[in-house]
DNA sequence: CTAATTTATGACCGATTGGTTACAAATTAT
DNA sequence: ATAATTTGTAACCAATCGGTCATAAATTAG
């Protein structure tokens, strides 16, 4: 019978996990840009040549389509995952914003953020990318303060998707004063004030 | 005598005004970014060649730190002038703030959270400039809100050092979501509702 | 006038850019 | 074993990159 392996394609097999490829690619794109990364730095940091890369991932554009939808999606599943922990749901909103600073706590800030201020203006793709993972995450802050309000921990006279938009705002501003003006602390502390004034 | 035009240097007389030239390259930075504003648009916009922007600022990255400069003082100049004009501190704060939005409302957002989040990480130069820019607006802030607590316009148990640094962040913010994600008016709306919370 | 000095111009430079392609290597199917 | 198929590899490509330079043009000094 010799079903064993039965779906393998024919052909020489990849030597690579495209998975450990796109990380590897999100990180210099994440520390340096779009515009800056260069194919030869893509391939030294993937350690692919590059007729695999344009193989595999089609072009530049691509590949960095595919890193950012990465970064995104993963990013979200783990802020999620941290933001049903308590029975709080002000702690979970403090959990989950704790969560993305220490994702973005470093020089190479956010990397959506990053991608917004570079590209979105000049590029559909991204900008629409951009927009679905930004209405989703409204919509996920402003269920989680709707709950607190229930919960009597946030005002009840505060309107939850102005605060969520507040809140997104007060994050971006974060993911761009961590590159070199304020440091992870400060900004933990800013948003948690922030955050208290809705108390 | 003839001592008319006295201190005319020698030689063949400049065709252009320096200051337009930089206006122009500075939109140029301001609406592509560093990496993607070639020597050949800077050319372009400016209408010189090659030979006299090198000649003229030496290289790419001076252009663009002289653009930067300007930028960043000119900004300032105007946020300074509407922020006198009323006699109520907390009055002259929103227009300020107003000022700011309409210098940033296009997609091209704001040049100085533009600069910070491509070059910052990697660029001590810029790093350093748009730090004591950013110095120099913090101590501007809190002193607008001291004084606006002082008038009783501002609740006295808040720090205004502490509500400057939010309001930069709110700003900051701002600047990114600018590029895509809300547009002048949600942005003004959210900004004034951060402020409404102080008083 | 001539000499000296500064600027404008565009040809030119090597390096790097994103991207392609021909071919060797590795596998499965028959 | 051989054919078919897929991947790895590196040579190769035209275009563009930031930057330089020789020269012509325009001015002042003498």
């Amino acid at each position: 019978m010799a079903d064993r392996r039965s779906n393998r394609p024919v052909g020489r097999p990849r030597e690579f996990d495209e998975d450990a490829v796109l990380e590897a690619a999100m990180g210099a794109f994440w520390s340096k840009g779009y515009e800056a990364t260069s194919m030869a730095d893509l391939c030294c940091c993937t350690g692919l040549h590059k007729g695999s890369l344009y193989q595999t991932f089609g072009d530049k554009h691509e590949l960095f389509m595919r890193s950012l939808k990465r970064y995104a999606d993963e990013e979200f599943r783990e802020v999620a995952a941290v933001a049903f922990e308590s029975e709080s749901p002000l702690e979970n909103i403090r959990a989950a914003v704790q969560k993305i600073c220490d994702d973005a706590g470093s020089e190479k800030g956010c990397m959506m953020i990053n991608s917004m201020v570079e590209l979105a203006p000049h590029d559909p793709e991204v900008k629409a990318l951009l927009k679905a993972i930004g209405d989703k995450r409204v919509r996920f802050m402003t269920d989680m303060i709707a709950k607190a309000q229930q919960a009597g921990e946030i005002r009840q006279d505060l309107d939850p998707y102005s605060l969520a938009r507040q809140l997104m705002v007060a994050l971006a501003g974060s993911a761009a004063m961590v590159k070199g003006f304020m440091d992870g602390d400060e900004i933990v502390d800013n948003l948690s004030e922030l955050i208290d004034a809705w108390t």
